[in-house]
DNA sequence: AATGAGTGCAACCGCTTTATA
DNA sequence: GTATAAAGCGGTTGCACTCAT
């Protein structure tokens, strides 16, 4: 039943890898490919855990590695990919092609944490420290930004307070929200029920082929669709600047649009000067 | 020059998820 | 359906290096 070990732990090195080491597992993954990591110390003539070949491989050996300093523009990526997704480095570091996990936790631990407090902010939360919200329970996952329907993963509730009076069209009929309370004035708390989330987040060119853009006037080249991956749902997505202007008088989106200050990400557009990679 | 603190990063550890028998 | 190992992931550790004293 089952699988066999993947190595005999007592016969197996430890610690830091010799160029000897390295060159024979280069070759062998030159040759066979990667993948088959139980079997692969062993076909490669290596004293080593397939965990630890594979460890090495994909932090260290792969030849697309982007070595050296993390540019300005990662950095910034990085902080705005972890307000996002906490400390998912794997998902992080699927966008910053080049660089492993690994590599961005350790950078986010002795570089950028200390950057965001210097800036005071703190780098769990990404808010600042002296922000008197902090004060508030932490399950009551706090809107980032006053006075918009902005929505934080700060707590691993699956729920976010969405303030109700900042947005009176919102209501308890919709299906996404759910009155948890009422204040003084009536008016509830309403608790925004969030579905399954991908948290895939996809990048894509700008519909260039609808008429009427609001941006015709505007390099269109300069900007990314994105999509914060709300399976089966355009909810949470910011556009290429076309749902600029699908508001109503009210201020009320319309149904058209797919504009959503999600996550703090309080635009609609991402200027992709500010995403890519150098 | 010696040494201790601080820093950066490769590697390991242990847990969870996925795949397989 | 269950047991088990592989694969993957995030947290932590240990060591080499730098710098201040």
């Amino acid at each position: 039943m089952g699988r066999s070990p993947c190595c005999e732990k007592a016969h197996t090195n430890k610690g830091a890898w010799t160029k000897e080491e390295d060159d024979r597992l280069i070759s062998y993954i030159r040759a066979h490919g990667e993948g088959s990591w139980r079997s692969l110390p062993k076909a490669a003539g290596l004293l080593r855990c397939g965990k630890s070949c594979r460890l090495r491989w994909i932090n260290y050996l792969r030849p697309d590695l982007k070595r050296g300093n993390f540019t300005e523009e990662e950095d910034e990526l990085i902080i705005k990919l972890h307000s996002l997704l906490g400390n998912k480095w794997s998902l992080i570091a699927a966008r910053l092609p080049g660089r492993t996990d690994n590599e961005i936790k350790n950078y986010w631990n002795t570089h950028i944490r200390r950057k965001l407090m210097s800036r005071g902010i703190d780098p769990a939360t990404h808010r600042h420290l002296n922000d008197a919200e902090n004060r508030v329970q932490d399950h009551e996952v706090q809107t980032s930004v006053a006075a918009t329907n902005t929505i934080s993963f700060a707590s691993s509730a699956s729920v976010a307070v969405v303030k109700q009076e900042q947005d009176p069209s919102i209501t308890s009929k919709s299906s996404m929200f759910e009155v948890v309370s009422n204040n003084k004035d009536g008016r509830g708390t309403l608790l925004e029920r969030c579905p399954d989330l991908n948290l895939e987040l996809t990048i894509s060119p700008p519909r260039m082929n609808e008429p009427d853009q609001p941006f015709k006037n505007m390099d269109r080249s300069l900007y990314f669709g994105c999509n914060l991956g709300m399976q089966n749902s355009n909810d949470y997505s910011c556009g290429d600047g076309s749902d600029i202007g699908n508001t109503t008088s009210s201020g009320k989106r319309n149904s058209t649009s797919t504009a959503y200050d999600f996550l703090g990400l309080k635009t609609d557009v991402w200027d992709y000067r500010r995403l890519k990679m150098k």
